[in-house]
DNA sequence: CCCGCGCAGTGACTAAAGTCCCAGACTGCT
DNA sequence: AGCAGTCTGGGACTTTAGTCACTGCGCGGG
């Protein structure tokens, strides 16, 4: 048995799909695994395409977007490590429904589809567990249907802040403090809309004194008042 | 054996999950199949509640949609007689994610959380069954997303229009002829705006030669012409 | 040190979406 | 016939979104 194999499938292990096997079950997939390398910017799959196998990421961050023609971008998922990318066009056949590309550096263990398919048909509890993360998926996707039909870009964008405060923002004496992780530009991918609408937004917060801005660095002044504008209006 | 019970065995045979399956196993499964009917406008379930078992349709239409704070609506898709409602949350165990209501009377086959899973461990094959028909699902909610992210209220009417031509116009003398299956709100719900733009719109496409409208009946007088008008623009 | 490049901010503008409101047509019911 | 309810058409207006073009900053490489 070799390094690589025992890395594999430590890999698999700690995906969500598969957790609950046990350490030969991991074994014997993980000979079944294939290692694939990705540079940052490069694309796993485009839309389109047929897709002949699972990919779990065991390192790197993988986002998964649309493109329309005019070349703008709608973000539908950014996959962190453990997690499986594309578990759905592996069993319906189709093509895959949209693009992903890594974000970072990224290394993935690939599964081809026949063989993960047999998996799940010799271990039933494998199916009901990608039925689970595939709910995840789909709740995901109704509320960015939600967002998208329901809600203007300044409350997607309010939302978005209030998320990563929460999850990322450190208490300071100004108020709730942390880091844009990315571009506006990237911002106004995942939201549904345009860069400048992002800047815009960001400067009205604060001309409206609920934020500071500088640059990607942001201070939520007033928590409260920011949550009260998603009710409102 | 009741009379009650051949038929609901012939829905479930019917239906795209369990087509599979042997007459045997079909009669077994509809021992456990409870049948429920809704009358027209009557909710299935709302979004929220929990989920405690697959509905499947053997009569009717069945509309899935989220409602906003204001009261707008946005359909997330209409299910007919044969296809099931809400697989998901009935392995996530999660609430449902959207409400469901009987667009006319109806008549729905219900099937307990617990009896499903257990027959899907049983027999994987309905699991990876299943794991198709969500996968069908999940590539018309990334539809909608496209189509609300990258495209105007126009476009989408026009895509809506074109598709109705296809499967429901008969041809005429004076073009392709159909009738809108809903009223306007009802279409508007479907494609993510208001009443008062899909009207607009049609007296627009109407102005401009395309289409002659009345009411509900439209005749499509240049086909080409209004699907150019999805490129462009 | 300077050049190029990617990112952020901004002004001016256009177009699309949405709101509010009312009038008229049609349907079914009494 | 008259009434209530639903649906469509449309006028007038406001708000939001998106486009285009330009400025300026900061950083890394030649």
């Amino acid at each position: 048995m070799t390094a690589e194999r025992i890395d594999l499938a430590e890999v698999l292990g700690k995906t969500a799909l598969l957790s609950d096997l046990s350490q030969p079950e991991l074994h014997t997939l993980a000979t079944r695994t294939v290692r694939k390398l990705f540079n940052t910017g490069e694309l796993l799959f485009s839309e389109g395409e047929p897709c002949n196998g699972l990919h779990i990421i065991a390192r790197g961050k993988v986002r998964i977007f649309k493109t329309s023609i005019s070349g703008r971008e709608q973000v539908l998922a950014v996959n962190m490590p453990g997690e499986s990318v594309a578990e759905l066009p592996v069993f319906d056949g189709g093509p895959f429904p949209a693009s992903a590309m890594a974000t970072e550096e990224a290394e993935i263990a690939y599964i081809s589809r026949r063989d993960f398919q047999a998996y799940c048909m010799d271990h039933p509890e494998v199916a009901l567990k990608v039925l689970k993360v595939v709910g995840a998926r789909l709740r995901r996707l109704v509320g960015i249907i939600e967002e998208l039909s329901f809600t203007t870009v300044r409350q997607r964008l309010i939302s978005a802040l209030l998320k990563l405060a929460e999850s990322e923002g450190i208490g300071s004496s100004r108020g709730v403090e942390f880091q844009l992780p990315a571009s506006h530009q990237e911002l106004a991918n995942q939201l549904g809309t345009v860069r400048e609408l992002i800047s815009r937004n960001l400067m009205r917060l604060q001309a409206e004194g609920l934020l500071d801005v500088d640059a990607r660095q942001i201070v939520v002044k007033d928590m409260k008042g920011l949550s009260a504008l998603l009710e409102s209006t």
